[in-house]
DNA sequence: GTTGAAATCACTGAAGG
DNA sequence: CCTTCAGTGATTTCAAC
C-alpha cells in the first residue's frame, strides 16, 4: 500500500521525471535517502515502470492524429494483422475492442494527405482487413498518459 | 535540423530517460558536456517537452481502457462540455473528431462496472450531451506515446 | 566541438533511533 | 520505517581553448 509520501513523490515525479532527488526529498521533508530508497523500491515492485521523454509532436510533423475502426476478419489463433499493424511506425495504439468486434487503431501523421495514403497503402493492404472507418482529429482538447494517483488505488503490497 | 547525433541522443532518452549522461555520451561518441548542450538546446526549443514517469496502469486499478464517442449539442463558443470532460480524472485523452461531429473520449478505469458508472453518473450527466456510443477495449497490443524520430522528420531550425 | 575545474548531486554503506 | 554522516563517482555549469 502506498501512503501519502509515496503518493507525492510519484505526483512529482509525473510533472518532471528528471527532478533532482533532493529537490524531491526538499518537497516531500524527508532524507534524500529514503526518497531514493521509496523509489527504487517502486521501480522493483513494478509501481513505477520506466522514464521516457515527452517530445512535441508538432516539431516532428505529427499534428494529425486520426482513429481508425479495422474491420478484419482472421483465422483463430493468427497473428499477421497485429503484427503488421505493430510495425506500422505511425501506428502509436492498436486495440481489440467490442461492440464492432473490430480493431481500433490510434496513429499520428503530418497531414490529412499523409493519412490517406497511410489508410490505403499500409492498412487496407494488410491480408484479411474487410473495411475500416476513420474518425480524424480536428481539435485535441486533453492528451495525457497520466495515471491519477490517489491513496486508495494501489493494491496492497 | 536535427542531424544523426541528436536524433541517437533523443532515441536513448525515449528508451530511459533516466540514463546517466556519460552513458548518452559514450553510445554517441562525443564528451558529456557537449551532450548535455545538445540536450539542452532540445529543451529550448521545445523539441524536448519534459521527461515522465511511467506508472504501470495495472498496479492502480486502470487495467480497463475505453473510447467513448459522444454526440452533443453545444452554443457555438462554449466550452461548458470540454471543461466538465477535462475535469474527468479517468478521462486521458479528448478529441473532437471528424465524420460523426463527435467528440471521441479515451478513459482508463478497473473495470466494465466502473466504466458503466462512469458513463452514467459523469459523462451523460453533463449539459449538452445527447448519447454516447461506447467501445471497450477487450486487448491492448500496442500502447504508445513515443513519436518516431527520423533524419527528414524535423522542420528546419 | 573539446578539455578541465568546481559545485552540486547520486548512490552506497554504516550507525543509530 | 526513518535519520545522519562519510566517501566515491556522476552530473552540471562555467571557463578557456
Amino acid at each position: 500500500m502506498l501512503d501519502e509520501i509515496s503518493i507525492k513523490i510519484l505526483k512529482i515525479l509525473q510533472e518532471k521525471a528528471r527532478i533532482p532527488n533532493v529537490e524531491v526529498a526538499r518537497q516531500v521533508g524527508m532524507a534524500p535517502s529514503a526518497v531514493l530508497e521509496r523509489i527504487r523500491k517502486m521501480e522493483m515492485q513494478g509501481i513505477i515502470d520506466g522514464y521516457e521523454v515527452r517530445l512535441n509532436p508538432e516539431q516532428f510533423n505529427r499534428k494529425q492524429i486520426a482513429f481508425v475502426f479495422i474491420n478484419a476478419r482472421e483465422k483463430p489463433g493468427e497473428l499477421i494483422l497485429q503484427n503488421a499493424l505493430s510495425e506500422i511506425q505511425e501506428i502509436q495504439e492498436i486495440h481489440f475492442v467490442s461492440g464492432d468486434d473490430c480493431y481500433l487503431v490510434k496513429l499520428r501523421v503530418s497531414d490529412t494527405s499523409e493519412l490517406g495514403n497511410l489508410i490505403r497503402e499500409k492498412i487496407q493492404s494488410i491480408q484479411g482487413v474487410i473495411s475500416t472507418r476513420t474518425a480524424a482529429v480536428l481539435n485535441t482538447f486533453k492528451e495525457t498518459a497520466r495515471i491519477p494517483v490517489q491513496e486508495t488505488d494501489v493494491s496492497g503490497q
